[in-house]
DNA sequence: TCTATGACTCCGG
DNA sequence: CCCGGAGCCATAG
C-alpha cells in the first residue's frame, strides 16, 4: 500500500450510486464507472462491490455487466441469490442474463432526471 | 517492486 | 450477437 493511496471515496462514491438505482432497475459497472469518472476501471467498481459485502443499503444484485449477464452471481452466498434478488424487483432473469436489459436499464446520471 | 488476478469493456473478424 | 484478443487499473501476495 502506498502512502498516497487513491481516494478511498471510490468505493464510497461506487456505494453511493449503487443506493441511487432505482427499484426494479439495474445497471452496468462501466455506467457507474464512467459517473466516477474512472470509465477505465469498470473491473475495480466490481471490485468495490465485492467489498459492498459489507454495506448493506448496497444492491450489487442490481449492478450486472454491460450485457445484463449477472456476472457476479457467483459471489452471492446462494447460487441463485441474485437472480431471485431480481426477480423479485420484477426483473426478468433467463440463463443468468435479464431480460429487457435495456429497458430496465437505468444510467446513474438519470438520477436527477427520474427523480 | 513485481507479478498475477479479476462482479469489465472495447475492438476486429 | 458470438468469439478471441488486448487494454485498464486497483488490490493481494
Amino acid at each position: 500500500m502506498k502512502a498516497d493511496q487513491v481516494e478511498p471515496n471510490f468505493f464510497e462514491k461506487v456505494y453511493e450510486v449503487a443506493k441511487q438505482i432505482p427499484y426494479g432497475r439495474v445497471t452496468s459497472y462501466g455506467a457507474i464507472a464512467k459517473f466516477l469518472g474512472t470509465a477505465r476501471s469498470a473491473r475495480m467498481v466490481g471490485w468495490a462491490m465485492n467489498a459492498s459485502h459489507a454495506m448493506e443499503d448496497v444492491p450489487a444484485h442490481r449492478v450486472v455487466n454491460r450485457k445484463g449477464l449477472l456476472t457476479g452471481k457467483f459471489h452471492f452466498d446462494g447460487t441463485n441469490l441474485m437472480q431471485q434478488l431480481l426477480e423479485s424487483e420484477g426483473i426478468k432473469v433467463v440463463d443468468n442474463q435479464i431480460v429487457d436489459f435495456d429497458t430496465h436499464f437505468w444510467n446513474p446520471q438519470q438520477i436527477n432526471s427520474e427523480n
